[in-house]
Parts: structure tokens; C-alpha cells; sequence
DNA sequence: CTGAAAGCGCTTACAG
DNA sequence: CTGAAAGCGCTTACAG
């Protein structure tokens, strides 16, 4: 089947060995290629034909050279990588994403840039034009990226609402709020009265939210704001740990503690367990992202989920459409609530 | 600083344009980009000047066009994607050759190859040229992608050995086997003589090699094999937890069991904790991998590590000189116990 | 509907 | 050391 050995990368045919093979122009060729308008039913089959016999595929660096699009969308990730490739979220989104892209037959370029450097160099990258539009992944969205690609006119859809870029530049979330209110609403009805929370970093939208979620829902319910019931988590499993730690510490007769992530949940579980603390007969414990941690972990979790497929698919959605023209758009998703063992 | 207004793409600056600032030809500038070789010190100074003050960024499609190289890597994932991106060692994996390739300032494309048909897509794509060569991941080492490509002339780097390629292919791979006899005698050294396993895949090279140690070191030490002792596993948690229940119906006075992965260990801790055994004193449990899983497990889990971190260096250190004409070669890398709570 | 031609931005022998 | 020129593989008005 293959003539050549190995080793010997032999040049791919091009439009032109093509059109020779279906007897037509190679700008009929390009316009089969290109939608098939302006072509005759008879040349559109020929053309056909000889793409199948030569095993033609475009060459697409040439093709961008001229469209002036790479036809290639990127997704960067700013900030501490470690986090988010700790966070089994991460892995959906970015599957999701690859494969909502490879649907549309548009390849997916990784980009990391945790230093200050890398994210120079890796905006400029973006700005010559290297991808069509970018899928931005950051924690703390302050970010200046998000900033500096949308003033340099690059596509650009942010997972979780950039904060102070408003509705300039288009992003999709889950409803966080109304996760938290969920969740502690649900902890209410199970008759805990003294709930403390580990929130998130509160200079990310997902944290600010959880947390003004948690405090609404006890303020509905006239339960007086605690401010020795919060402290603050970093979504990692060790800042869980010592919150829990803490609000021991502070509270020792609390009934219930709202985890602003699954990963820090874990860590919660484990000092209550080291404090001799039933979960959930003593203390009831939700967690927020419904990540296989939730599921490892013992008891089991109970959270809010978090639909990163719908996120991924939406990302994707947005960020095509925006290339193809449209304006910045903002796409909220509801989450769930999953019962499990630790409530 | 910026003159153009929101949204609009202004057009980069083209190696014309340099030239035309720097007073030379556009030959000299593209010499000045690739290396500077045969060019005066003088016209080298005018063009960097040039380049800086235009913030000229290189087409790179204009430049794959004619050199025939695309100046990217594919990261190409065949087989059931979920159990990757569920096992954590992937991000570690993937985030290390992102890195590492970005270091040369390579972008690295993702790509996802789970169904027979996207399977013949990307094929297409890769052996089309656009890209110059594939870091392979693969579950299933039987995978015909890998034999493709190598007959297709692409060079290619497996992460673990490819069942039936023998060392036609590049790959890099931890020293499962010496891993596994590691494990099996730290578990001997601690007393215990009904050793059980849970295994990995055994289509996969670290699924055999990981039974082999476990195997050989019983063997040394005198230990008559045992059948009822070995138990299948696809490194799901799942299978763990349902591999566990198996060996403790067969033998229940097993002492101690020996998993082929974290994740599986994570589940032959739930089966032991419902079956009442207590973890490490009636039955030790030894996992592989070091994976966060094993310090998110209650006992922490005693276990293999796998230097991921030197693996993404290796694999794209050998892709990138193959790339340079290198013939494949094969990298193996120690691996380390760790010992934790479980043993 | 279709072909001939220009041109995208770059690199690379080829003369000097 | 340097410029002029050809050409990489494609798309896109432009005439027909």
C-alpha cells in the first residue's frame, strides 16, 4: 500500500497534482474545496474523485498565509498552572474543548504562561495573528491579558467572569451564587444552624460568589452573619485542612461546613477526622464542583455540580460565533445539586 | 500606546516592512531571523532595531510554507480519553511537554483520538504534515496509530514502551518492572507472605511488566506462585474496589496487597474498609504511580513514584533531536518507593 | 461555471 | 556580506 520506506517523509500531493488528476484548473479545485459554489455538479465529482486517489489534504499553512486566519483556536491558560491542573476540572474543560473544536475540525493549541514572561511573549504569539481566537482559563482574573488580547481585537471567551472587563469580552460560568444558595439552603434544611464556610480566593469571581451565596441564604433565614465561621481557603486541599482547623478552633460546636470546592472538602474531612468529628452526624460537610474527589472521598460528598461539559461545548460556541463575527456574550449555566453521604 | 481602536485586527508588520525600516533587503532581514549567519554586524543591529520598533512577529504559516516544517508538535491521545484525564498523572505528563516545548518556543497542538474515525482524521492530519512530530500517548499499546505514523515517516515518541514496535519507535518509559519488584519486597521486608495483586491492563507494557516484578521477587524469595492472588485491573477505581472483594473472597487471609495504580488502590481501600480489615495492620496496601490519589487516600498510600517530570523532559528532548534526524531511541527512568500510611 | 493570473509573507540558492 | 528573484501551495477577484 505505502511505496515509500521508512523513514522517508515523501511531499504530499498538492491542489495542483489534483487538478491534473480530475482535468480542471486548480482555482476549481480551490472552489470544491471551499464549498463547492460556482462549480459544476460534473467538475464538483471529478475534483472529488481525485482528492479520494491522491489522498490530497489542503495544506493549510498556505491556505492561512492568504485567508490571513490559522484556522487554529488557542487555550491559554495565565497564573498558577498547578492549581488548575490539580483541579480534575480542568481535565473536563479542556477535553470538552478539544473536542467541541475537533467537531468543527479546528486543531487546539495548548498555552501555558505562568510568569510574567511567558505570558509577554505568549500575547504577543497570540497577537500576530498565530490563532484564530483564544479560550482563556485564568484564576485570578484580574488578569491583563484578558485586557491586552481584547484591546488587540483577538476573539476571546474567559471560563468565570473576568473581573473589571464587565461584559467587553464574553465568558461562560456556572451560576455560582445560586450554587452556594443551593447548597446552603440544603444544609439548612437539615436543621444545621451553625454553618461555616471555607471560601474560595476571594479575588476570583467563583469566590466571591460562593460566598455571597452563603451569606444571603443565612441572612434569608435570620440567622445572624459570624464572621469567626468564615475563613478563607485557596481551593487547594491543604487550605482546606487548615480552615476546617480553625473554625474548630473558633466555633468548636459547628453543625455544618459549606467548602467552597470539593478539593478543599477533602481537606475538611480530614482535620474533622483528626478532631474526632462524625461527618456528617456531628458536622455536615457540601463541597462545590461535583469532581471525581467528591466521589473518593470518604464519606462521600455532597455538592453542587458544575455542568463543565455544557461550559466546555459553550466556550466553543461563543468563541466560533465571535470569529465569525458576532458581538462579546455572556452565558450563565445553572448547577445542581448532588446529595451523597457527607450531609 | 496602542492606535488601533477596539476590535479591530490591524494588519502585523510583514518582513517588508522591517526591511524597509532597517534600509536592507528583506533577504538580510530573513537571514537576521535565521541566525544571523552572513550578515554584517552593522545591517544585524539595523534590523533588530527594526524588528523592535515595527514589533515585527514572524508569519510562521509564510515560513512552514516553504521550509515544509510546521514548527509544532502534536500531543496525541488515542484510546479511551477518560481514563487519561482522570488519572492526574496526565496533567503532569502533559503540563511537563507543554512546558518543555515552550522553552524552545514550540507550540504544542492537543490532540484527541478516541473512535476509529477520528483515529483515520488525525492520521490524515499528522502524515499531511502539520505537524513536524507527535508525542504519543496511548492506553492500549497494540494501537495501529503508533505503527502508521512510524511507517508514514513521522517521528514519534511513546510514553511507555508500544507492545510489537520493539525499538523502532522512540519511547520513554519508567522502569515499571523494577518499580513493582521494589514495592513487592518492601512489602516482604515488612513481614507479610500472602502478597495478592491487583493488576494493570495486560495490553499494556506497564500492566505485564508491573505482574512480572511482582512475580519475579515472589519467585526469589522462595514464595510458591499463587494464582487465587492475582486479579485483573484497568487502573478505574472501580476495578480496584471490585478486584479487592475478589481476592478477599479467594483468600481471606491475605496480608497485604500489591496495586498496579493509585487510582485502583484508592478502591481496594474502600472494599478493605468495608470488609472490615483494618489498612496497614491486617493487610498492607502497596500502590503505583504517587499520584495525588495517594495522599488523598485515607491510610496515605504507600507507593511508587514515577518521575513524570523527567518523563515530558525525556519525551521531548528525544522527539526534538529525531526531529533534527536523530535515530529513535528508547529512555528508561528509575522510579522511587514511597512510603506512607498503607504499609 | 471556469481558467489565467496575481499575490499572501517568507526563505533560499544565485550572482555579485 | 548582500540584493534580486524565484517559488512554497493556496485563494480570490477578474474576465470570460
Amino acid at each position: 500500500m505505502t511505496m515509500h520506506h521508512t523513514g522517508g517523509r515523501r511531499k504530499p500531493p498538492t491542489i495542483h497534482d489534483v487538478a491534473r488528476e480530475a482535468g480542471v484548473s486548480r482555482g476549481t479545485v480551490s472552489r470544491v474545496l471551499n464549498g463547492g459554489h460556482y462549480v459544476s455538479p460534473a467538475a464538483q465529482e471529478a475534483v472529488n474523485a481525485a482528492i479520494r486517489r491522491t489522498g490530497y489534504v489542503v495544506n493549510r499553512h498556505a491556505r492561512s498565509l492568504i485567508t490571513g486566519r490559522s484556522d487554529s483556536i488557542g487555550f491559554l491558560l495565565t497564573e498558577p498552572q498547578e492549581r488548575f491542573f490539580e483541579d480534575p476540572n480542568f481535565n473536563v474543560l479542556l477535553r470538552g474543548c478539544t473536542q467541541a473544536l475537533a467537531a468543527h475540525d479546528v486543531p487546539l493549541l495548548l498555552m501555558l504562561a505562568g510568569t510574567q514572561d511567558e505570558r509577554r511573549r505568549i500575547t504577543r504569539y497570540i497577537t500576530a495573528g498565530h490563532v484564530d481566537g483564544v479560550l482563556l482559563v485564568s484564576s485570578h482574573s484580574g488578569d491583563p491579558v484578558a485586557e491586552e488580547l481584547r484591546e488587540a481585537g483577538v476573539p476571546l471567551v474567559a471560563c468565570g467572569k473576568p473581573i473589571g472587563l464587565g461584559s467587553k469580552v464574553s465568558y461562560v460560568a456556572a451560576d455560582d451564587r445560586d450554587g452556594a444558595r443551593d447548597m446552603v439552603k440544603h444544609l439548612l434544611s437539615l436543621g444545621r444552624r451553625r454553618i461555616g464556610m471555607v471560601t474560595g480566593p476571594l479575588d476570583t469571581p467563583g469566590g466571591v460568589e460562593r460566598l455571597a451565596g452563603y451569606r444571603e441564604v443565612l441572612a434569608e433565614a435570620g440567622i445572624e452573619a459570624d464572621d469567626r465561621l468564615v475563613v478563607p481557603g485557596d481551593y487547594s486541599r491543604a487550605s482546606g485542612d487548615a480552615g476546617a482547623e480553625r473554625l474548630l478552633e473558633r466555633v468548636p460546636d459547628l453543625d455544618a461546613v459549606f467548602v467552597a470546592s470539593d478539593l478543599m472538602a477533602q481537606g475538611v474531612l480530614s482535620a474533622l477526622h483528626r478532631a474526632g468529628r462524625r461527618v456528617p452526624e456531628d458536622v455536615a460537610v457540601g463541597g462545590f464542583d461535583d469532581s471525581p474527589a467528591a466521589v473518593a472521598s470518604t464519606p462521600a460528598l455532597t455538592t453542587i455540580r458544575q455542568p463543565w461539559d455544557r461550559i466546555s461545548a459553550e466556550m466553543v460556541r461563543v468563541l466560533l460565533a465571535q470569529i465569525g463575527g458576532d458581538d462579546p456574550a455572556a452565558v450563565i449555566l445553572p448547577t445542581e445539586l448532588v446529595r451523597r453521604e457527607s450531609t
